[in-house]
DNA sequence: TCATATT
């Protein structure tokens, strides 16, 4: 660990980059070769799963400094397809690498009718200023805190530690508060919390006006660890302290059931004070001892002919069933799964409630489901409507497909067809 | 409407 510190700080200067669209195959030496052809690159680490050790298709790329950093990502992002991968190099900052070269320092408890002028008189002492905005309402009225970029950390942290607590601003009966801006991480963490606390009703702090927010007693803020991510601090138990449910697979499921009369049971959305949320698991291969081929199903689970005239509005058998994947026989924890050839399935017009564990459930009676996955937008969590699942075989997918292809769920008509195969690639 | 992933 304090090697760990060591490095970092006589590492300054060196910047992270995330890359994706990295073919799982590929070794860190590789890699690093790679990279060096256009910008000196001191490190390269390939993202793994936690428990399998696989890599997971990205990788970090350290470089010595920024403008190495920038011709990195200038001459790669989107620029070139490694072999086995079906689209471009994504290189980018790694998350909080920006905001951590930036030095942004929040300014709290500043008086109501304070001018940049004032703001920047004491501030200027410890370094040049490049850039200070005091947050303002509709009518101009300050909110009464400001951010504040230096040139250097150093200039930052001589103005955090100098005045942080210990500045009386004229006019003003409480000191200054000086911390490191959130980063975006955080700012996200917060406004999870805030919309949780909101649904189920429990007041919080954080609607509180924002000054008053972080000057709230325990006002110290732990040395920025030059990571972007701070130990939880003042707010950090709050933010952490999630209901237990909420750290559940589905959690983002966990948007207001949507009531469209359509054929969907609300039980089937997980939600908080759902009982059926605890049925315990009916696993595939605990329901159907002995059967080990999917088409065995057909002649006796699944009705015949689910898509015929005005019987169509009966699903077939496991649509509406309560059972859920079972741990012990479905995806593997991490990611995606990929089944044998032919045994893959790309699906669109599911329905918007649908989550990993719905489309899951859906499918599991035409085989064994390895993995189901709906997309969903990365920051809002919608979904996007379409997804995949793998087969192990694939006469299970051939079999999801005659009987699901067409098959009127909600208000559209699902699509249900082979998952396409990834063709292009193309050496570097 | 075809697996976007942050040790």
């Amino acid at each position: 660990m304090a090697e760990e510190k060591k490095e970092r700080d006589s590492n300054e200067e060196s910047v992270k980059l995330f890359v994706g669209q990295v073919p799982k195959h590929m070794t860190e030496a590789q890699l690093l070769t790679m990279f060096k052809e256009f910008a000196l690159v001191d490190e390269v680490n390939i993202i793994k799963d936690k428990t399998t050790r696989a890599s997971r298709g990205c990788c970090f790329v350290i470089c010595p400094s920024r403008q190495e950093a920038d011709k990195a990502v200038n001459a790669c992002h989107n620029k070139k397809t490694l072999p086995g991968a079906s689209s471009p190099l994504q290189v980018k900052y790694a998350d909080g690498e920006l905001e951590r070269l930036e030095h942004k320092l929040f300014i709290g408890m500043l008086p109501k009718n304070v001018s940049e002028t004032d703001v920047s008189a004491l501030f200027s002492d410890y370094g040049n200023i490049k850039d200070l905005q005091i947050l303002r309402g509709s009518q101009q009225t300050s909110k009464g805190c400001a951010f504040l970029k230096y040139e250097t950390k150093e200039q930052a942290l001589a103005a955090l530690e100098a005045i942080n607590g210990k500045h009386r601003m004229e006019g003003s009966t409480v000191p200054l508060v000086v911390k490191w801006a959130d980063t975006e991480k955080e700012r996200q963490a917060r406004r999870a919390q805030k919309a949780l606390s909101q649904a189920s009703n429990v007041p919080n702090t954080d609607s509180q006006h924002p000054s008053l927010f972080a000057a709230l007693p325990m006002g110290y803020v732990p040395p920025y660890n030059g990571y972007g991510y701070q130990a939880p601090g003042p707010y950090g138990l709050m933010s952490y302290r999630l209901p237990p449910m909420q750290n559940q697979p589905g959690f983002h499921n966990m948007i207001p059931p949507i009531n469209q009369g359509n054929a969907l049971r609300p039980d089937l959305v997980p939600s908080m004070n759902s009982r059926n949320y605890h049925v315990p698991p009916t696993s595939y291969i605990g329901s159907y001892p002995g059967l080990h081929h999917p088409m065995a199903y057909h002649g006796g689970m699944v009705s015949p002919r689910p898509l015929s005239g005005s019987s169509g509005s009966v699903p077939p058998a496991g649509v509406n069933n309560h059972s859920t994947t079972s741990p012990g026989t479905s995806r593997s924890p991490g990611g995606q799964v990929e089944g044998p050839p032919g045994a893959n399935l790309f699906i669109c017009h599911i329905p918007q409630e649908f989550g990993d564990e719905e489309l899951a459930n859906t499918f599991q009676q035409f085989g064994r489901v390895l993995s189901a996955k709906v997309f969903v937008d990365k920051t809002t969590g919608v979904s996007k409507c379409f997804g995949f699942v793998s087969y192990d075989s694939p006469e299970a997918a051939q079999s999801a497909i005659s009987m699901m292809n067409g098959y009127q769920l909600g208000g559209k008509k699902l699509k249900v067809q082979l998952k396409r195969d990834k063709q292009n690639n193309k050496p570097y």
